[in-house]
DNA sequence: ATAAATTAAATTTGATACAATTTAATCACA
DNA sequence: TGTGATTAAATTGTATCAAATTTAATTTAT
């Protein structure tokens, strides 16, 4: 006799484990971005805004798989705390541009130490981090295909 | 000369693929569980019952990994469309008994094909789906020895 | 040149999520 | 036995998110 499988037992899905670890991570994150005065979300786009600089709301949301309805109240927000400027692009008026204020390139150097921290809080060994780092990676390139 | 190595890159980031593929893989849900009147969180709380029948919140909240703040209005909608029944332990009314009705029982029959739809948009080798679970799961055992 | 189509943000609505606090019930122990 | 500690839900406040609609700017096609 044999238990048949049923594939609608949370123990038999992907996407369950998935959806837990991104959350509990990203909790991890928080005492130390509390620390910075960012959310999770907000830290993610300011990591954009240190390799860029410069961008619009429609290109970054395409790195950041967000949407102007997630975007457009968080952006003003960092605007708020004077970590960036949001102004319509003279060529375009249809485009915002977000530029980092000096305070906000400053900003870099606080979150310096984050990510070890979070490694340090998750343990998984360097084999597994690249292996699930080139599966998530497989995942989203055929998402890509798909929609978008 | 050589690019040195950026900890707050994006591309650098474990977390954000992770938390990038959790949200696409869940949207991918939703034309699926729109048929059948959940939301993803709720489809995931109905797995835990189609196996359990009954279970009061504290057990479904770690199953889960949600706190009453989510689960309690989510479980009161769940009550409004007739599929469970909440009530009071009578050994110990502190505790919130859920329980399926027949409707909610009945409910899994619709929802049979589900996880069979989301795997063909995803798209993922065999070898990878179990390197994956695999990974997620090591993950969560050593979130759980710290915290919880 | 101008009406129609397209594009980018913003707005609105509904559903999560989490943290912190509150309420009610039960337990532990002096 | 009765008070303090503990526990389980519920509540409150803040931040995401997604989907759909709206607004404003630009482009395309006639």
């Amino acid at each position: 006799m044999q238990i048949p499988y049923d594939p609608l037992k949370l123990d038999n899905q992907l996407c369950f484990p998935l959806y837990v670890c991104s959350k509990e991570i990203v909790k991890r994150y928080k005492p130390f971005l509390d620390e910075i005065g960012l959310t999770y979300t907000q830290y993610i786009t300011m990591m954009v805004l240190w390799e860029e600089k410069s961008i619009n709301v429609k290109s970054l949301g395409k790195r950041l798989y967000l949407d102007s309805g997630t975007l457009t109240p968080l952006l003003k927000k960092l605007e708020n705390q004077g970590l960036l400027n949001r102004e319509r692009d003279p060529k375009d008026e249809r485009n915002l541009i977000v530029t980092l204020t000096q305070k906000g390139v400053d900003l870099k150097k606080a979150a310096k130490g984050i990510p070890d921290k979070v490694r340090q809080c998750v343990q998984l060994s360097a084999k597994d981090i690249i292996k699930l780092y080139r599966i998530l990676h497989k995942i989203l390139d055929g998402i890509e295909e798909n929609s978008s």
